[in-house]
DNA sequence: GGAGTTAATGAAAAAGTCATAAAAGCCATT
DNA sequence: AATGGCTTTTATGACTTTTTCATTAACTCC
């Protein structure tokens, strides 16, 4: 599988400094794109989504963290990093309430700017990779697609039937309360109609499981609630 | 043994500040699950147990203070920090007195909360150490699955008979009062209501003993209670 | 030994849970 | 206005768990 490069967007007012980088990062292997301000970042981002930001956190006009945050609303595991200037905490932590993954402070070094930008983009899945699918027995959920394949074959599915096989998918292996489900899928204010997730727990298996009556993924966890996945083992990770 | 990662979950009904510490923190290698509120706090900790909680003290519905309260009452040596509003000593002396094991104060600096964090995971056992599979004679007690094995085959409980079971487990050695057994199992409201701890009594010694009649692990202590495990020497610790 | 209590047993009523089925409501599209 | 897909409600039966009740056995104290 050959990995495309990566997108890495700068956002700085400053041309010199854009101008810069660009060079610097684009003799490195990546694939740069620039914005004069979180504005246009927004624009840019929306049209062509990026891997990586580098954020300015001062900026006229929408600020860097104000940027940072809405960047951060449009895409959970879009790879920030933010350029604070000085050394304030106070700056850093705004930055990583704002959803910054990392930053480097103003006056940094090139090299240590280029290590934080890899260790972000390695941990920060990139686009490619990201079509997120997960797998479970013969099963294939595709979480940017809405997908669901069971043996390579699609099962159509309706949001609700997906919203909850996806939280199963994401908390496979481990027991899940009934009520945790309501909440993750029809909202927090729901908890005790169980019936709705009866009948959604019916409709999955029914679609899902060979022979519904005997579940080999949706299993049912008395008292509890239902627990998704074959193994009993307990490990996981993100 | 390589330690698992130590499992945050983080409880706070602002979606910004979930993500931005989900982000951070993980980016700590912490593994971090949420919740939105201190109900759906009790279910996710409920169905998967986390090695130490974060709470916001101002929340909606169920507060954070009595969120805390049942946290502790389900887990002795989970970690708790609070996240207090501001410097009043009452807010502070109340966390504590709910039981958290420590808490900062907003607005706290990220630093300081991960050194709290840090600190509190450090002196409180995690998951990965602390001894989830319980053993006694033939028994085997897994407080993850919640099951219980004799002689390696496993016996269904109901969940009050495991509940009661697990008590035993983590008492074992010592005579517990009825009342004890009571409050921990069917609740605080009750202490009273004796027939409910023999009818299960009566029924755990049919599955567990050899001899319902003669017991080995569950013996009666009484005028008192009961009392767990088959040797009555002397000795033993926690 | 007898009165009074506590514990174990047996059995069954009451309450709750889960799977299933199907009707009713909603909503966008035709 | 009718259709079709999806969601919400309601109903039912099988089954498990919890609670309650009645009876018998065991023990303590006088």
């Amino acid at each position: 599988m050959t990995s495309p490069r990566q997108r890495i967007l700068i956002v700085d007012d400053e041309a010199a400094l854009r101008k810069a980088l660009r060079t610097s990062l684009s003799a490195l292997g990546f694939r740069v794109e620039e914005a004069r301000s979180g504005e246009e970042a927004l624009d840019v981002f929306g049209a062509r989504q990026s891997d990586l930001v580098l954020l300015d956190i001062n900026m006229p006009g929408l600020g860097g963290i104000e940027t940072c945050r809405r960047l951060r609303a449009l895409d959970a595991e879009l790879g920030i990093v933010m350029v604070t200037v000085r050394d304030t905490e106070d700056d850093m932590v705004r930055a990583l309430e704002a959803g910054a993954d990392d930053f480097v402070t103003k006056p940094y070094r090139f090299r240590e700017l280029v290590a934080r930008l890899r260790a972000v983009l390695r941990r920060v899945k990139t686009r490619g990779e990201r079509e997120r699918v997960l797998k479970e027995g013969d099963l294939e959920l595709d979480l940017d697609q809405r997908t669901l394949k069971k043996a390579s074959v699609e099962v159509h599915l309706s949001p609700t039937e997906f919203e909850l096989i996806a939280y199963f998918f994401q908390h496979r292996g481990g027991p899940v309360t009934h009520a945790q489900l309501l909440r993750a899928v029809w909202g927090p204010e729901y908890g005790g109609e169980l019936e709705y997730l009866r009948t959604y727990m019916r409709m999955l298996r029914k679609k899902i499981e060979a022979d519904p009556a005997r579940p080999e993924y949706l299993l049912t966890e008395p008292w509890i609630g239902y627990r998704f996945g074959r193994s009993m083992v307990e490990e996981e990770q993100d």
